[in-house]
DNA sequence: TTCCAGGAGAGAG
DNA sequence: CTCTCTCATGGA
């Protein structure tokens, strides 16, 4: 199945920028399990070669991808809205077309509660040991995966058996999140129709999510782009090239919404991402070889902001 | 060997 | 409210 009108979209980029931890890049497609199917997506130009190990209708498929992938909202103008100073402009120049996925909910859930303390290659060599362990096995021609354990699997499992694939101390996190959800007590569904206010909330009432793993799920699945998840190096961009001095999460978020607006998520994935492509990028010795008209525009916000 | 990673809970002040 | 300590794990 094909995609034609896949503009201003880079799959590169959506699938690498450390928002889903399923998929893998073999030669120029992508393989990933989504929702109990593998997918394998190839883009060309403007055009998304899809399959999948199932077998799709059409008339739901193609709905389903566009907002998997996000690709029915009008990014270009978000990026212009964001678009404030040199730094983002360079990370907008370099990662254009990288969107913010839609992801099923659980599996977000439970995969930004490992997350957390934890480095991304780490997470997803536990989410494949969790999936081989407790999911379903599936296949697509030579490939091979496994679906994301649903949460009654993970509900009945013991904790050395979660300590065996790698989870660590986040292991009763988890659990308690599995029996949350099959109690309901944990309404996924009702969450869905949250304000964000009321999403992350719910979300924070839960062991083992904070403010961060909250705003993870409410901006990778939830669709919720006035989400910003500050992790250490969100803070660090924050702090070496906007605010340049030490500063506490609650001043980062109160400037960056203030900076950025209401869609704040999608720009603070473009830094992500930026400085992970370019680890020196936030770096202080670097700064000065960028030297740019961040601080100018930080002063022109803060003076037209009233 | 120590440090670090898409942090959060518990306790102290 | 902010600071500090701890948590399990593996790669650098």
């Amino acid at each position: 199945m094909q995609i034609q009108d896949a503009t201003d979209f880079s799959l590169k980029y959506t699938l690498e920028s450390g928002q889903s931890f399923r998929w893998n890049r073999i030669d120029d497609a992508y393989y990933g399990v989504v929702e109990g199917r593998i997918l394998k997506i190839c883009q060309v130009g403007t055009t998304l070669r899809v399959e999948s190990s199932a077998a799709e209708d059409r008339t739901t498929f193609i709905p389903f991808l566009q907002h998997y992938l996000d690709l029915r909202r009008d990014v270009p103008e978000i990026l212009t809205e964001v678009n404030n100073d040199a730094y983002m402009h360079r990370t907008i120049e370099k990662l254009w077309g990288m969107r913010i996925l839609n992801q099923e909910l659980w599996e977000t859930v439970a995969s930004f509660i490992l997350s957390q303390n934890n480095n991304v290659s780490r997470i997803r060599g536990i989410i494949h040991r969790l999936s081989e362990r407790f999911g379903e096995q599936l296949t697509f021609g030579r490939y091979m995966d496994y679906s994301f354990p649903s949460p009654e699997a993970l509900a009945i499992t013991t904790e050395d058996e979660l300590l065996a694939c790698g989870v660590g101390y986040r292991a009763s996190y988890l659990r308690e999140a599995a029996e949350a959800v099959v109690s309901g007590e944990l309404a996924l569904t009702a969450m869905k129709e949250m304000a964000y206010p009321e999403a992350k909330r719910e979300l924070m009432r839960r062991k083992g999510i904070g403010e961060k793993v909250a705003d993870c799920i409410c901006l990778f699945s939830l669709g919720h782009l006035a989400a910003l998840p500050i992790d250490v190096w969100i803070k660090r961009i924050f702090e070496t090239l906007y605010l340049r001095r030490r500063a506490t999460y609650h001043e980062i978020r109160e400037f960056a919404h203030a900076y950025f607006g209401d869609r704040v998520g999608y720009a603070q994935q473009y830094l992500f991402h930026y400085v992970h492509e370019c680890p020196d990028w936030a770096n202080a010795e670097h700064l000065s070889l960028i030297e740019t008209s961040a601080p100018a525009a930080v002063e022109h916000r803060k003076s037209t902001a009233n």
